[in-house]
RNA sequence: GCCCCGGUAGCUCAGUGGAUAGAGCACGCCCCUCCUAAGGGCGGGGUCGCAGGUUCGAUUCCUGCCCGGGGCGCCA
């Protein structure tokens, strides 16, 4: 069957040009009224045209209903309110939704709209200088579960997690790794003003000493030691997360091949540079900046922001038309630099490349108290202590489930507890709850969809069955918006909504009824009810239990 | 001072150029002889930060202001 609003928009479209022919090209919109006494979709497109065609809006919404060419979905269109035109469905129409699904199962919401374009998602990038603390944790989830959603739409979508390796912060580690030995050996060691205090540095010099001896003079030793430590943790971490990344891109390697270099030789022969002060700058302030920025200090050093170019560069060089950088807001001001350093090459760049999700800070409570992050001064909460407390699915849930431009407050005892305060174990028990049905029905959980399969869906008519029908039949659309917006909050919000359509249902009717044409139906209804509910979570990356 | 983002119920947060602004938690009452009560039902609770403007219609768009966060480095 095909998608009935699909059809119902075609049918409103062609009243429109029969009406009002002036605005045939008028766009035509079906929504979902967010009173269900108003019908499956309702259109606005009476009030809109009303002033362009000087005519009365419930006048006009009379004749294009008058006008609308006969379809097959359609039950009744009414007029409302100041002229809204509330279309109600079929039964037959709005029952296919179940049908659809159980059809296309895991790929149900899915859309081949933008298959084979390739599309990178850049997040994480902690320099590795501490542990992944709950910043990077959210960086993770709304990195990963953003190439989720891209890749529901088609996209070939590449993780990519770009290391610092090369900077001052590094040089800093080393010495701060340094200090912290010479102290353990019960030497005297000036500790760097700025150096990292956290535990975990004496325990990185304590392995140095363990493994590499008690000579200290070669700092680059130390520093490759202390990065190589400090990665491997940072990568069981974001395993135990279950975030896997497409490739690790260092930056020492733009270095050692060549990129800075040839990135500012290509920035020099663009004309947009000059030296002041014995430094070399970037008129950035020609691409919407607000200042000029230096790219070589007058020390002969880059500056980080020559790096983030060349490292643009690849990813633009490797085909990449589309990314998306996951970022903290704290480093808002990369993105005008970064995309003002590529528009200077001249290498047919878009303006707005790349995109950019800015996600604000979390703050930590425990205990009613918040708790300071800081790496420096060593007092932080880090992913693992994070999975390991609430489990990752709750992590994992929480931290999506805001918009990423909020500041989100992690409450470290609500995550933890395993009480109904938990959303996540609200949804997941949705699914829980209807594969615990279909067990008491005799059917395995894997079987289920072709048990019901061809179901006669016309006992499918209560008002909770019909909520249900349209919040499935909202997925598609739904799934789509999320990825256009790089929004995974709005699939946790869905999936609440979906689960909480469901518990009603449950509590409201009996599946397991005697009547064997309702008893499939309503079967079938939960099956695709739990297919969605999957196809949901697995766009965050959290488990669909079949028993809690 | 300038730039970016927030300000919606007691708390944590969704939402939208339209029809009576929602959810969870918290609070009160009610529902397991019956598919998992990790659930459901009913109820109280709001000047959508403030003030103007655009619009047939603004919580949504524009301007100004207030409050909170972040950024304004030859740091990353």
């Amino acid at each position: 069957m095909t998608d009935p609003k699909a059809e119902l928009e075609r049918a409103l479209a062609q009243a429109v040009a029969v009406v009002v022919p002036a605005h045939a090209d008028a766009a035509v919109v079906l929504e979902r009224p967010k009173q269900a006494a108003h019908g499956d979709y309702a259109s606005n497109v009476a009030l809109v045209l009303a002033k362009p065609a000087g005519r009365n809006p419930r006048q006009l919404a009379e004749a294009l209903v008058a006008s609308l060419p006969a379809c097959p979905h359609l039950l009744s269109a009414d007029i409302a309110g100041a002229g809204f035109i509330n279309f109600r469905l079929a039964p037959a129409a709005r029952q296919a939704i179940v049908a659809r699904v159980l059809a296309e199962r895991d790929a149900f919401g899915t859309s081949p709209v933008h298959a084979g374009q390739p599309v990178m998602v850049e997040f994480v990038s902690a320099n590795p200088t501490g542990p992944l603390h709950v910043g990077h944790a959210r960086q993770a989830a709304l990195g990963d579960a953003i190439g989720n959603l891209l890749a529901t739409q088609g996209y070939a979508v590449t993780r990519e997690y770009y290391y610092n390796d090369a900077g001052a912060q590094i040089q800093n580690l080393a010495i701060s790794v340094r200090a912290r030995a010479k102290e353990l050996l019960g030497e005297s060691a000036t500790f760097p003003e700025d150096g990292y205090r956290g535990d975990y540095i004496r325990e990185l010099a304590q392995h140095y000493l363990d493994r590499l001896g008690h000579d200290l003079s070669d700092i680059e030793a130390i520093r490759r030691f202390a990065v190589a430590e400090l990665r491997s943790e940072q990568d069981r971490d974001l395993l135990a997360f279950g975030v896997r990344f497409d490739r690790y891109y260092l930056e020492s390697s733009l270095y050692t091949d060549g990129l800075v270099e040839q990135t500012v030789a290509r920035l020099v022969a663009s004309g947009k540079t000059y030296e002041h002060e014995g430094a070399l700058w970037l008129r950035t302030t020609d691409f919407g900046d607000d200042k000029d920025r230096v790219m070589r200090k007058s020390d002969g050093a880059y500056t980080y922001f020559v790096p983030d170019v060349a490292y643009h560069v690849t990813k633009w060089e490797r085909g990449y038309a589309k990314v998306i950088n996951v970022q903290g807001a704290d480093h808002h001001s990369t993105v005008t630099r970064v995309r003002a350093g590529l528009q200077a090459l001249q290498m047919g760049v878009p303006a707005g490349y790349p995109d950019y999700v800015l996600h604000k800070m979390v703050t930590v409570m425990r205990g009613g108290e918040e708790v300071k992050i800081s790496k420096r001064s060593g007092s932080y909460v880090t992913v693992r202590e994070l999975v390991d407390d609430a489990g990752r699915d709750a992590v994992r849930f929480f931290l999506v489930s805001r918009k990423a431009d909020s500041e989100f407050v992690f409450d470290i005892d609500l995550a933890r507890s395993r009480s109904d305060e938990n959303p996540v174990y609200y949804v997941q028990y949705a699914h829980a709850r209807l594969c615990s049905v279909l067990r008491q029905a005799g059917i395995a959980v894997a079987d289920a969809v072709q048990f019901v399969q061809g179901a006669d869906l016309a006992p499918l008519q209560s008002p909770y069955e019909d909520a249900l029908l349209r919040r499935l039949a909202d997925y598609p659309e739904e799934l789509a918006a999320a990825a256009r917006d790089f929004a995974p909050h709005q699939i946790t919000t869905y999936l609440k909504e979906l689960a909480r359509e469901f518990h009603s249902y449950y509590n409201a009717e009996r599946f397991l009824v005697d009547d064997v044409v309702v008893r499939r139906a309503r079967l079938a209804l939960a099956v695709a009810s739990g297919q969605v509910l999957r196809n949901g979570l697995a766009v965050l990356s959290i488990a669909a239990p079949e028993e809690m």
